[in-house]
RNA sequence: GCCCCUAUAGCCCAAUCGGCAGAGGCAGUCGACUUAAAAUCGACUCAGUCUGGGUUCGAAUCCCAGUGGGGGCACCA
């Protein structure tokens, strides 16, 4: 393969030389057998195809496809698939722009981006490709449903959900962005009141909460942090309280039980049953006023909703309950600053200790009682929060509360939850902010959901040998978002006879989330053509769980909690042995371009296509490499390609002249011969490389690599020539470890130096200990803090011998010059710190 | 308001355990090659690590308090 020599580095054809043997090749491609490697499973997060590639993939798959060449570099077996989560509301929303079969744009755009792949060269391997809106996948997501279904984690209920008026379609909680827009379409999402099915992800929030702690090394901090907040966890008591003229006790959630004696009133969220219950049982004149705030309550935008400084409002039910601890009648009132569907929709107002229910009382003239002692720095007495408008949420002594009086706060949450527990009036309790999981949407492209409907309301599931429920062709269909799914209007596909029954059924019209595709994609790479079943549990086994995983942080809340819920769902249903989807995780940054995020609407895009074309695949990956570090963001204004093209081609040069120098008795080279300077370089370089890449410093890694092509040159230009030795094991080391980034160059370089294709399944060799050993050290001497000499000694030198050498040297013993010695700290191979005082 | 991350040359970034602040690149300056330019090659310049304390023989690194930047959650009881 030497036989291509030419005189300059040409990326494009190096390019044109190399993608057909790879092709012929397909040196990625993992069976399923045994081969007594080690495995590892390394997947990047699957693109969306919503045009071609853009800079974003461009860096994901970067990073990822580094670590899969990195561990078959290193010996093993690595599974590194590629798919496409095809379904979703892109498509759709193009179908209807352009009047095309949402199939046709989504599998043009697939095309598309899998030939920018090849050109790209990540190291996929292509025989299990999967899409998720082939029938062929989809219909295990019906699969996974109906499981869910049959465990009762997969139910319908009536509740208030987002809605996107733009997309017209409700959305997952996770969906909404903070602003209260929809992440999709950028619409203020509203709240509509819909039945819609659910999965019961609330009930795995303490695992989902509890195994991060496992991801602590492995994850970024950011994430488990992300996920911890979503979470929500908060831990407190569940108090139920008497309502007069009501047989059922009325649960309300507190983390200060301590400060039940301060409960002046009750507020009950407006939209809640519960408000509405009691205003109903209510004269006529707060029935009215009720129906009245509810309707405002229910116009407002969640921006003015959450503005925090908003003046609190309510309405007052003309209800009193019971506060089980004393026995006191306080009021209840209606306030929407109480959320319906966090804890029971319902609370304790304790207005001295809380800034929110202070407000509240301040406004309405409600009683405030104190029943902390909260004390300044000072030892002071806090202001009276009636007069103060300021809440004591501090720590403090337990006063006007009867049996807790003199309790710490602490001491008195746990007292007050045991007598609560001792009257059955209440128990230690905990609530979440996670919600469970909305996943049906009133569009088309997506999964259906496997379940008909009797004309009674009944439900049932589709037998599983029936599956999958293909989508309806969308001719003839109206795709137009108008509220209800698409599918409702295929009116042959909809209606079902029994064969038993004869009764007449219809399909769920909606379609699936499409983060239920997401969330298991992983399991079917391992299977991705196996028509018997979703994924193979033994190769499950053998392959999972996945050992990188590799993709950008907007996932790190949606996906992959979706994921490790759905993982733990399949573990506890018997098909996997572990419960972690991914063990370890690289969130890749953003490409910028001059400090803002790339859009067309700016202006400031930086085209994948173009920075392909003009500088290669090769050049483009080392600059995203050496940027930085993965996880920070990289502006395109402070990176070089041209410098990574310089450094590709100075690289390339050095095959060229080993090459060029003639084979030789170069190949046999023992291992002993040749230049020993470059060879301490090169082997210290192997000894370094793969602690740098498992740590994800690639930046590192390349400037190692442009170091060594330094060195390299240096030695072929001076005394030690092109011919020898050292300088072909340099270009060896440098071709191997250039694979992991410029794929194209380091296997011309491969073939140059004599070797068959191809460079990445090449194993790295194990630096010679023997070089990797300094036999000379150099000890800096510090007096107080101050550098006073460098002494070079032999590397096996003694504590007692350096300390002697310190001690003669001449800048030493001036430095000392009327001082006395306090400490002498002697540590070889590195330092000798001395210090002195006046004598 | 609560929580997390972060700060090193003009710029992007390095610095295993606390041990000489600099590996690499960009930009800049000078030189070689060239009729000239580009490309290429060579050489050089540049900070004492955001601020203030503390621990230590020794701190970019550990601790405390700030400031700037980024991110998550937020009327969540």
């Amino acid at each position: 393969m030497t036989e291509q020599l030419s005189d300059s580095y040409d990326f494009r054809a190096i390019q044109d030389r190399w993608l057909p043997v790879w092709d012929e090749l397909r040196p990625f491609e993992v069976g399923s057998e045994e081969t007594g490697r080690p495995r590892k499973y390394v997947l990047d997060m699957f693109p969306y195809p919503s045009g071609d590639l853009h800079m974003g993939h461009a860096e994901a798959f970067c990073f990822g496809d580094v670590l899969a060449r990195y561990w078959r570099g290193r010996g093993y077996d690595v599974l590194h698939p590629i798919g496409w989560d095809s379904f979703g509301l892109p498509a759709e929303n193009a179908a209807i722009k352009r009047g095309v079969d949402p199939r046709e744009w989504t599998y043009a755009n697939i095309d598309q981006q899998k030939s920018s792949f090849r050109l790209y060269a990540p190291s996929f391997d292509w025989s299990r490709v999967l899409h998720t809106s082939d029938p062929e996948y989809y219909r295990w997501n019906q699969w996974l449903f109906l499981k869910m279904y049959e465990k009762g984690l997969a139910y319908r209920k009536a509740s208030w959900v987002n809605w996107d008026p733009e997309d017209q379609t409700v959305l997952a909680n996770e969906q909404v962005l903070p602003d209260g827009t929809s992440e999709r379409s950028g619409a203020m999402v509203v709240k509509k009141k819909l039945t819609q099915w659910y999965f019961r992800i609330t009930d795995y929030a303490d695992r989902l909460l509890d195994d991060l702690d496992a991801l602590e090394d492995t994850w970024p901090s950011k994430v488990l942090n992300m996920q911890r907040n979503w979470i929500g966890r908060s831990r407190g008591a569940e108090v139920e309280f008497e309502i007069e003229g009501r047989d059922a006790r009325v649960p309300v959630f507190t983390t200060r039980p301590d400060t039940l004696h301060g409960a002046t009133f009750m507020v009950v969220a407006p939209d809640s049953d519960l408000a509405a219950e009691l205003a109903a049982g209510a004269s006529e004149e707060v029935r009215a006023q009720f129906q009245s705030y509810l309707e405002q309550a229910q116009q407002q935008s969640e921006i003015e909703r959450q503005s925090a400084d908003r003046e609190k409002t309510g309405v007052f039910l003309d209800h009193f309950a019971v506060n089980p601890v004393n026995g006191e009648r306080i009021p209840v009132w209606a306030a929407d600053y109480v959320l319906a569907d966090y804890g029971h929709g319902a609370i304790m107002a304790v207005p001295a200790h809380d800034q929110r229910d202070l407000d509240f009382a301040r406004k309405y003239d409600l009683p405030v009682r104190v029943v902390l002692d909260v004390r300044d720095a000072d030892g002071e007495t806090l202001p009276d929060p009636a007069e103060s408008g300021i809440a004591l949420t501090g720590d403090g002594t337990l006063v006007n509360s009867g049996e807790l009086d003199g309790l710490s706060k602490t001491d008195a949450i746990g007292r007050a939850i045991e007598v609560l527990e001792g009257r059955g009036t209440g128990r230690a309790s905990t609530t979440y902010r996670l919600r469970d999981w909305l996943i049906s949407r009133q569009r088309y492209w997506g999964t259906p959901i496997p379940i008909l409907h009797g004309a009674d309301g009944s439900m049932r599931p589709v037998a599983e040998t029936e599956l999958p429920v293909e989508l309806p062709p969308s001719a003839g269909l109206d795709l137009k978002p108008k509220g209800t799914s698409p599918l409702g209007g295929a009116t042959k596909w909809a209606t079902v006879t029994d064969p038993a029954t004869g009764e007449t059924l219809s399909r769920d019209p909606d379609t699936m989330d499409t983060f239920v595709d997401s969330s298991w994609y992983y399991l079917r790479f391992l299977a991705a053509n196996d028509g018997t079943q979703a994924f193979d549990p033994e190769q499950a086994k053998q392959w999972g769980p996945i050992d990188q995983y590799a993709g950008g942080v907007e996932h790190a809340i949606l996906h992959l909690l979706y994921s490790r819920f759905i993982t733990k769902v399949l573990h506890d249903l018997g098909y996997l042995d572990f419960e972690e989807p991914f063990t370890a995780l690289l969130n890749q940054g953003m490409v910028l371009l001059d400090g803002a995020k790339m859009s067309k609407s700016k202006g400031n895009l930086v085209e994948f296509a173009s920075e392909l074309r003009d500088h290669g695949a090769d050049a483009l990956r080392v600059t995203l490499a050496f940027a930085g570090p993965p996880e920070d963001d990289i502006d395109w204004a402070d990176v070089s390609v041209q410098g990574s093209a310089k450094f590709l081609a100075r690289a390339w040069r050095i095959a060229r002249d080993v090459a060029e120098a003639g084979e030789g008795d170069s190949a046999s080279h023992d291992g002993s011969s040749g230049d020993v300077a470059l060879r301490r370089h090169t082997h210290r370089l192997l000894a370094d490389a793969p602690g740098l890449v498992e740590a994800y410093k690639f930046n590192v890694v390349v400037a190692r690599l442009m170091e060594q092509v330094n060195v390299t040159r240096k030695a072929i230009d001076g005394a030690t020539g092109s011919a020898d030795p050292a300088v072909r094991e340099s270009a060896e080391a440098i071709a191997m470890i250039l694979s992991l980034f410029a794929p194209y160059a380091a296997e011309d370089m491969w073939a140059m130096l004599g070797h068959e294709p191809t460079v990445a399944l090449a194993v790295w060799p194990e630096p010679d200990p023997a070089l990797l050993v300094e036999d000379e050290i150099t000890l800096v001497v510090q007096v107080d803090g101050k550098v006073r000499d460098r002494l070079t000694l032999p590397a096996s030198v003694s504590e007692a011998d350096a300390e002697a050498a310190a001690r003669a040297s001449e800048s030493v013993q001036r430095a000392l010059e009327g001082r006395e010695v306090v400490k002498f700290i002697v540590r070889v191979p590195k330092i000798i710190s001395i210090a002195s005082k006046p004598a």
